[in-house]
DNA sequence: GATCCTATGTATAAGGA
DNA sequence: TTCCTTATACATAGGAT
């Protein structure tokens, strides 16, 4: 029974992995579908695994080519409210992080992935832990993401 | 909190509608993240709204597309494993339904709406009340998927 | 392996601010 | 609105078979 949290990390055992790797993406496609039925939005999802295992994907070949291509048809300025011009984005975010960094004390994980984060960027020098840089990095790209989102609310 | 159990299906509500898009795709992406570190898998998540929304995309669009181009050029045999021909699958899929509405008859409700669905086959009438006919609906999606999947697994 | 089970962790619908 | 909170529903890791 779920009775570790699981990190978050590359999982060694290959039956554990490829049953995570089932199980997760089963659902994923799940929730894709709730998603779509809920708000009539339209939703693709595909997964790989390592090996030449067939992906997964949902809902359909055909209709998820139609979705990315409809994503890939619009106007470019659109686009960039979502991916954001690497560029201009970086020195942004490097300084929303300050303010990250301090908000949200509550949990201890937190705090101290975010702590890290702040020292490696003052500092230039980075964990040697390798544990504590997979988190920190897992930890940056959500942090970037919403980061992201919030600039993108700002611009529009 | 939540109360009550959701029905899946369209909601009306505008406001909840949006919030639930919304909180519902961040996690998607939450999840396929996982998936993509727990696995080492690649995934990719696309979703549109109804309206002009931008729409939410993971990892990135850049990424999203060598996905989408990876499985595009997928031998079409390969292909075939996952889609399968809509011809010959659906045959199948009629044959297996039987097995399936017998099958696994400790839920109530899938009872019921398995039920419901092997009375429109065989008869041709299906529900009136547009509630059946949805839950319907979404459970033959539900089953043909899971059909797809295994009759790719036997025709490896 | 493939299921099924179940204790636990996580997502999330309602509410409140 | 958007952001929290919290009770409940759901996902899922680890076993059992």
């Amino acid at each position: 029974m779920a009775r570790k949290k699981v990190a978050l990390r590359y999982i060694r055992n290959d039956s554990a992995r490829q049953n995570t790797l089932k199980k997760r993406s089963k659902n994923l496609m799940k929730k894709a579908g709730e998603v779509a039925t809920l708000c009539n939005a339209k939703a693709c999802v595909l997964v790989y695994g390592e090996g030449g295992t067939v992906p997964e994907v949902f809902p359909s070949h055909a209709e998820a080519v139609a979705i990315l291509n409809r994503f890939k048809s619009m106007p470019e300025v659109a686009r960039l409210k979502k991916t954001m011009d690497q560029e201009s984005v970086l020195t942004q975010r490097v300084a929303k992080l300050r303010d990250q960094v301090q908000k949200t004390r509550c949990e201890r994980q937190d705090r101290e992935t975010k702590f890290l984060l702040h020292d490696a960027m003052v500092s230039g020098r980075l964990p040697g832990n390798i544990e504590e840089l997979t988190t920190m990095g897992w930890k940056l790209e959500l942090m970037l993401k919403s980061l992201g989102k919030r600039i993108a609310k700002m611009s529009r």
